[in-house]
DNA sequence: ACCTGAGTTCCAATAAATGAAACTTTCTAA
DNA sequence: TTAGAAAGTTTCATTTATTGGAACTCAGGT
């Protein structure tokens, strides 16, 4: 085993909720000796990778990764748009907006527009949740064959809340809803109370696909508002896919939109 | 040399104008052998701390990094970052530094650092003074619209000394000032004899703000000293807004600085 | 088909990583 | 204040990865 994956496996360590990690943490998580452990931060603290929060003990990720990791936006243009469009949509009408990628069956938030709103979504960029039972996942999965989606579930999935779908002949009957309506939707999924709008867009240069989704509580959203919604998004979305030529891009099917959701 | 150098090397190889880079991009920024950049790219790439750029041979930042990244903005909260600034601040002028939020329509001292000089400001964490009558509070309600500072007081105010704003009006233009300026500037408000200069920062994402102050009896203050504080200060938060992307940010406009108070 | 620049693979010499245990520091509670 | 425990660091012989020159492969251009 090479030092690379230990030094992936400390910044694995990071989430939402662990913005630092010591010797021990390594030990526990990672299961590695105390020894290697201790030599291992002290040796990515040297090189510029991560810092000692204080006077030493605690490691934290570096200023350097943070300038690494804006970079990421820039190289993965594609999520710099996207964002744009999102954060544009989001401080118009209050509502959270984010966008996310996915990685195998899952879904990450990359970045984040908080609403203004009271009563606003709060979403964690970072967080990992199943693609299958959320809108930005179903809006990424649709850009894939029926075959590619099975093949990404070979033991097939359990459903986390009632409207999510239930099994691999549900979820295929609303990807292909997604494709013809341009826009994928969730309701009470991940949280209750929750309602989400999300459509996916690609750059066939890069391979990259990103979903753009705008987040708000059902309670305080009219249909009206969730039209304009889902048209803002749609055309944010198309403009990207007119710009990178992307060809599996699903465009707005406005009659369907307009059925209740 | 460890291969943990050369990791942070070519992470040092990304910046605002590469946002990839390549295996002879490495040979020539880095003076390494082609085989060693080679493995050393394909490496990082097969443990997740790069991806690669479509199919090509172009290597990228990953989502890893740029989550790991992020993680750098809430290991140390904004108020830590600006404490931590203006700490620094006040150790090298010898004036007090303190950092505020705002709450409502008050000011709140969260942290403070105690000059040096024989005559020096004293505050006390925790106390609460009106928003509109120091330079705090004015950085921090420059960041909001005129409409919102107007909603912020239905009942307008009452001025409690001669230099404060005495009126809506004055107020309004006196925020204006702070945004063009960057920085905020009281003089005998609060207390007689003191001037104290501000500069306010935020972060979009967790919603917090606060306002960097040094504060300073204007008796033993020279007016390049002065300067030099508004300089330091500017720069701090400039630092901060960078990081967390703060859009609603003022920069730092010296030739107005440069004018008398 | 040939050339060129870019990238990859091979090899033995060399340098670094490993992990158990001993050691030191820091924290906690009596 | 001090004993005891927990956390962190260092040591050392062994194992393993890294190094860099050179030969090799590949893709694009003429």
């Amino acid at each position: 085993m090479t030092i690379l994956s230990a030094v992936a496996d400390v910044l694995r360590c990071f989430s939402s909720t662990r913005h630092d990690v010591t010797v021990t943490d390594l030990v526990t998580l990672l299961g590695m000796p105390k020894s290697n452990a201790s030599r291992l931060l002290r040796a990515m603290r040297d090189e510029g990778l991560l810092e000692t929060v204080g006077d030493s003990k605690r490691y934290r990720p570096s200023l350097l990764l943070n300038q690494v990791g804006q970079i990421y936006r820039f190289a993965a243009s594609l999520i710099d748009r996207a964002d744009a469009v999102v954060g544009k949509i989001s401080d118009e009408i209050g509502h959270t907006g984010y966008i996310s990628v996915r990685r195998g069956e899952e879904i990450i938030g990359v970045t984040a527009h908080p609403g203004r709103h009271a009563l606003r979504v709060v979403t964690a960029i970072g967080d990992r949740i199943p693609a299958f039972a959320s809108s930005t996942g179903r809006a990424l999965l649709a850009r894939l064959t029926d075959d590619e989606v099975r093949t990404l579930y070979p033991a097939g999935f359990t459903a986390p809340s009632e409207t999510a779908p239930q099994d691999m002949s549900e979820l295929l009957t609303r990807l292909a809803s997604v494709r013809s309506a341009g826009f994928a939707e969730s309701h009470d999924e991940a949280v209750r109370g929750v309602h989400a709008v999300s459509v996916a867009v690609g750059d066939p240069v890069t391979g990259d696909e990103v979903a753009l989704c705008i987040s708000f509580p059902a309670a305080i959203v009219e249909p009206a508002e969730r039209l304009a919604i889902i048209r803002s998004l749609g055309a944010g979305a198309a403009e990207i896919a007119a710009l990178t030529q992307d060809k599996l891009f699903y465009p707005l099917n406005l009659s369907i939109a307009e059925t209740a959701p």
